[in-house]
DNA sequence: ATCAAGATGTTATACTATAACAATAGATCG
DNA sequence: CGATCTATTGTTATAGTATAACATCTTGAT
């Protein structure tokens, strides 16, 4: 996985190709990327890689779209959350884009408690083992939320 | 694991236990369970096995505690999950009382959509996926949130 | 009895999210 | 083109969740 947080990674371009995704996938569901979303989505991945608050969205988004309001921003999320390309982080009450948005999945999460990166895990092991657990207990799983708080390795090797 | 809900469980031992279970755990840590945590974490414990949101223990609690409001069952709360003995359910914003207070753990859930209740897993092999996935990446995970969505086995059946 | 620490009381406010209805813009079809 | 239907956005109000800051009281130790 590319490191995320305190490197040399060029996020501008990484938030160029997430939006150029975005256009390209709605296009071809036939949904509407509209100004208003597409901005939403642009400041939300303009956090970093690090989950943004609904509210410190709509602070952004005042700069450009004077009428923005909580529910402005609120419906954008619920669009770009339905649609796949931003997760919400539970244990944060944030946003995040998605990493891969053109694969189906729920999100499993690694959050730095020091630089705030939500680095997405997505990996079937932990699905398998959370289904399998499930199974013996009768239950059927469908949504989850795997958020695991720890230390990125950036932070790791800088904290030392 | 016992079934939760729907079922003919003594729900009313079920509290009692877990009541003594704190005095217990409490007296052996040289921690107080005051009235007041006694009050609030009964109140989470009769709300079934369903997560409860601090608002709605607030209204409960207000019956025998006049001055009660939100810091009052807050702090409660944080003094009850320092403790072991509730969990926090960050996907439902609410509390449930935690099933087995003298491990150490954190909690992984299974939470059915059709009745609310909240089943602790707390399977060392989700655990260990988890670990396993995050070492790969670099990351030393601590905290984890686990809370899957899904069909209860009472409600699957009653749902057929 | 005094004192320090912990627990609770009290007021105010911050933060997160949605309901409900009005107005507008985009697509579709005659 | 223009009528109409639907999706999107605007607007106002309010519900729901959580904490800050400071005062007061209780408890246990000396």
């Amino acid at each position: 996985m590319k490191s995320l947080s305190g490197d040399d990674h060029d996020h501008g371009s990484c938030v160029a190709d997430a939006l150029q995704r975005a256009e390209a996938i709605c296009a071809a569901r036939g949904v509407r990327l509209t100004k208003l979303r597409r901005h939403v989505l642009e400041l939300v991945w303009e956090s970093g890689h690090a989950p943004i608050g609904a509210y410190d969205l709509l602070r952004r988004l005042d700069k450009e779209h004077a009428s923005a309001v909580p529910p402005t921003v609120y419906r954008a999320l619920d669009f770009l959350i339905e649609q796949g390309l931003v997760h919400r982080i539970e244990s944060l009450n944030a946003f995040v884009g998605c990493a891969s948005p053109q694969e189906d999945h729920v999100g499993q999460f690694l959050i730095c408690r020091n630089c705030g990166t939500a680095a997405e895990m997505n990996d079937e092991r932990i699905d398998r083992a959370i289904n399998k657990v499930a199974a013996e207990l009768g239950f059927v799983a469908d949504g989850r939320v795997v958020e695991v708080r720890g230390l990125c390795p950036s932070c790791r090797s800088s904290e030392a």
